[in-house]
Formats: structure tokens, sequence, C-alpha cells
DNA sequence: CCCCAGTCCTGCGGGC
DNA sequence: TGCCCGCAGGACTGGG
């Protein structure tokens, strides 16, 4: 579950890590799969031990750990995966120990409950060949409104699914988008290419309100609490949600209509039906009455 | 190229 | 009480 805010207050969380040497790089003993590590865990030890990181960075949903080599090491938490310098929830589903030195934090983790993150080492080249260009877009908070046109106007998907489009914009999922359309006022089926400029402008001001709102919230912490900041402390944003996971609940803007949940792409979406109307005429009729 | 369905994975909650 | 099934949705892949 972990979308642009989570990410960004994980990578906030461990800033202490920088300065520090990594001595040892070390694959925790668990009874499930192996998470990924791409190439392989002893390239990733080969050319991480010894290493000092120089900084951090966040792509999209991707925490970015720079060394002093040049090389980035790519921490992907994907569904339930979190990047921690203290106790993670449980020993059991720890994946990786980067043992540290010099610095304030004895150490970095990646825990992963559901196994499905991801743990890369790339030169600068391969960095830039596989994260940006036509596999990764422009991060989220970084985006303009015309780079957001220019990437999704001609498409003739949903704009709730084109906004979890990673090569489109990075670092929106499926809770953030419906966040985003509630606030922007658009119906999450309207296709994109019917959608105007005024309402690109829109999407992309809640965009970064939102995201925005949400960071400084550090995130949201669903009922699974999974997902918890690099201290392993949960996250506040869940108590503000606009529309995910209120299914049946009055809207917290209009106070009038029920909270509805939809399927698209085989994932949830949540919208009011009086904020989000499918057409803005039928909303314009509406409100000149 | 565009877009969608299927896949990976584990924990949890509902139904029986 | 236990078992099975469906669901949660990150990114990627194969195919229409």
């Amino acid at each position: 579950m972990p979308e642009l805010p989570e990410v960004e207050t994980m990578k906030r969380g461990i800033a202490a890590v920088v300065g520090s040497r990594i001595s040892h790089v070390e694959r925790c003993r668990c009874r499930y799969r192996p998470i990924q590590i791409v190439p392989s865990l002893s390239a990733l030890r080969r050319r991480a031990e010894g290493r000092t990181i120089s900084g951090l960075a966040r792509l999209g949903k991707r925490v970015v750990v720079e060394l002093d080599s040049g090389d980035r090491l790519v921490l992907e938490p994907r569904m339930t995966g979190l990047v921690l310098v203290a106790d993670p929830p449980n020993r059991e589903h720890l994946r990786l120990r980067f043992a540290l030195e010099g610095g304030a934090a004895p150490e970095l983790l990646f825990w992963d409950r559901r196994g499905l993150g991801s743990v890369q080492i790339y030169t600068p080249e391969q960095f830039i060949a596989r994260l940006s260009g036509s596999r990764l877009g422009p991060d989220a908070l970084a985006i303009t409104p015309a780079m957001l046109h220019e990437r999704l106007a001609r498409s003739r998907r949903a704009i709730k699914v084109a906004l979890l489009d990673q090569s489109a914009v990075a670092g929106i999922g499926n809770l953030y988008a419906s966040e985003i359309l509630h606030l922007a006022g658009i119906h999450p089926a309207c296709r994109c290419d019917l959608l105007r400029v005024d309402d690109w402008e829109r999407i992309h001001a809640a965009t970064i309100e939102i995201l925005q709102d949400a960071i400084r919230h550090e995130g949201s912490t669903l009922s699974d609490g999974t997902y918890r900041n690099a201290l392993n402390q949960a996250g506040g944003y869940q108590n503000h949600h606009r529309v995910y996971d209120r299914e049946g609940q009055v809207c917290r803007q209009c106070r009038v209509a029920k909270i509805v949940r939809i399927v698209q792409a085989q994932r949830s979406t949540f919208f009011c039906p009086a904020c989000q109307p499918k057409s803005r005429r039928k909303s314009l009729r509406r409100a000149s009455r």
C-alpha cells in the first residue's frame, strides 16, 4: 500500500543513515520465499558492502539510497514493504538487513509481510534506463499541469485507472487516486480524452494538495496496520480520508450523499456521486436550480 | 502503441 | 473449531 506520501515518510525517517558505511548486507533467514534482489544478492553485497551512503532520494514509490560509488540502491516496498531504522513489527517478515557503522543508525532494515517488494542495485546508467522515460513518468510532486495533460489527455482510459499508470505519472496509487479525484470534483470513470484543460488543472492542483497533506500526516495506516514509518509508528492520514474506505458513510464535503464503492481495473474506487457528477453539465443544471 | 487480465505473495475475515 | 475461498493492490508480463 505504500504510495508516494508513505514512501516519502519512510525516506525522511531514515535520514540518519546518510554518512554511514554499509559494513554488511544480510538476507534474513525466514520460512518465506526470499524477496527479489536485482541483479542478485551476491552483486548487492559486492557493490554495497564497504560503501558509504552519500544521499537519499525518492522516485515515485521507491526509496533511492545513493552510494559514494555512484551506484543507487533502490528499495521498492510495493504492497507491504517497510524501510526501517528501528525494530520492525516482527522478526519473521524481516527480509534484508544492512549493518551500518560510523553514523547514528546501527542498521537499515527492509521488512515485508507479503514479500512482493524488491531491492535493486543499479549503476547510474542502469538507474536512468530503468527508472525514467517510458518506464517511469515524472514524480507526482514534480509534474506540471501541462505535463500531466500531455501524458494522459489522449488516453481513452478512465481517469482513475490512468492516474495509477506509473509510466505516466509516478507515485499515485489506489488510495490517493480516489482522494485526488474527490478533491478535484471529477468522476473516476470519466474518460481522459473527454476531460477539458480546466479539469486537468484541477486534477493537478488536487494531486499536489492531497499528497502534501498526506505527507504532513505521515501517510495512511489502514485497518490492517501494515504501513509504519521508519521508526515503526503508524501514520495519521487515514483519519482525514475524504472517500477511501468510507463506503456508505456521508460525504464530508457535501454532508448529504453517501460514498459509493465501484470496481475499476479490478481495484476498489471510492467517490461521492454528488460532488463528482459524471458530466459537468448535469452538475451545473443542478446548481442553477 | 494502447489497454486489459492474469500473476506473484501472505494474512485476514466471512461462510459453512 | 477448522477449512476454504475471496480479497487487498504494488509492478510486471503476455496477448488481443
